[in-house]
DNA sequence: CAGTGGTCTAGACCACAGA
DNA sequence: CTGTGGTCTAGACCACTGT
């Protein structure tokens, strides 16, 4: 945590968290935030506008900082916010064990849609990998995933069973730097009803997934059916300026 | 659109959707931006955070700036992305009619939930509306809205047949600040299918919405179900830092 | 090494709210 | 008028990349 203006982050932050300043408080000024943390205006600012980002504060021109309340903060209810990536990561509450089944995994040539998202020609080579993902022994999605071998080369079937997304960092020291996402509601259909055992009235929470590297390149198109009941998405939208 | 910063994006924006810098180029460095748009570092640094929290440009320290792969630019495919609220704003692409039929509309003592999510004693008058919206003349999502009528006077019928964001913002002087959403599928139960014409395998897309004004007030609390072959979110997140 | 973006400063002036 | 946040400047130094 380097930079100054995180540390800034974290300490009001936590400060929030921990009632020092509680919601609907105001906070102090931002001069006086400076002379708190020995700093200057603008760097008090990028710390603020990061909690701004989470819902966490408000600002009102002529006015002052303040807290937001309560409902606006809580996070991480069920599953994630905008959790780049990866399960295995989001559900490690150190003694949930995160299980995968592998149902699928071989080569296969791009499809014109997988080829688009991955920008490359079609017929390309792709993995293709299909895993039941199981939370505390309970089945909680299938991903149905194509992923680039040039980039992320020598998966194999032992990589599934465990984290791809740490055997990317880890092994091949690729940065995943961001991913696009689109959330849908949708029927489930024969199989989604037999791994995640739902009854044909109960819905899939569909999630199409592009995720990137830190140079741009789109690395893997996913799409994955979420149990409804074991998945829910939070969002924090603000008006700029 | 005062800020210089807010035209510095718009410029670049537009320059990336015309493909004056096309897909995976590299923009001028942020030096030569400067002598460009005439301004300093800083400023051009706040145009090129808001294109990066938009997944348009994506950086690299010791390299440059580069324009995102079209697929994680591609936005607004059917509904919004972080549109704060409102149906009639996102969905007036000019000619595309929005109608609403009033489900129900009267005052109730607010639930344990409900004076929860919005600050207020349990028990509290709150305005409960319940609303068809239609889009085109196609049903496409039921909403079950709670209001403060402290913050939110004098809202009629009359109202609810056309924006009551309009109201507020316009008649009342509102300001919109931020809302938070939680997002879910889930099965539809007869009331949705029968006003939404779906069939009882098919399923709702779920958006739980609390919406709050520019002083950190929430005014509203909503639950709304929506047709799951119309809707669908996009979401870009990218890793601070 | 040169070129890039990341952080940070110490000010300045403006816009807005409330007394 | 005072106090607040919003914007902007003209630099500085650091960290990282590729040559």
């Amino acid at each position: 945590m380097n930079p100054k203006y995180l540390h800034i982050y974290q300490d009001i932050r936590d400060k929030i968290l921990h009632n020092t300043y509680p919601t609907n408080s105001q906070l102090p000024d931002e001069i006086t935030l400076t002379k708190i943390y020995d700093c200057s205006r603008m760097t008090i600012k990028k710390a603020l506008d990061l909690l701004v980002n989470e819902g966490m504060i408000y600002r009102k021109r002529g006015q002052g900082t303040f807290v937001m309340t309560q409902m606006a903060q809580k996070r991480k209810l069920i599953v994630s916010e905008r959790e780049l990536i990866g399960l295995t990561k989001t559900a490690l509450r150190a003694d949930v064990p995160v299980g995968s089944e592998v149902l699928q995994f071989h080569l296969e040539f791009a499809s014109e849609t997988v080829a688009d998202f991955l920008q490359i020609p079609v017929s390309s080579p792709v993995y293709y990998i299909e895993r039941l993902r199981l939370i505390d022994h309970q089945p909680y999605v299938i991903e149905h995933t194509y992923m680039n071998p040039t980039l992320t080369p020598g998966i194999t079937e032992d990589i599934l069973h465990q984290s791809v997304y740490a055997y990317l960092e880890q092994e091949l020291q690729l940065k995943i730097a961001s991913s696009k996402k689109i959330l849908r509601a949708a029927p489930s259909n024969d199989e989604e009803q037999q791994y995640l055992n739902l009854k044909p009235t109960e819905p899939v929470f569909e999630v199409e997934q592009i995720g990137y590297l830190d140079n741009g390149t789109p690395f893997e198109y996913s799409i994955s059916h979420h149990r409804y009941d074991l998945f829910e998405f939070t969002s924090f939208g603000f008006s700029q300026q």
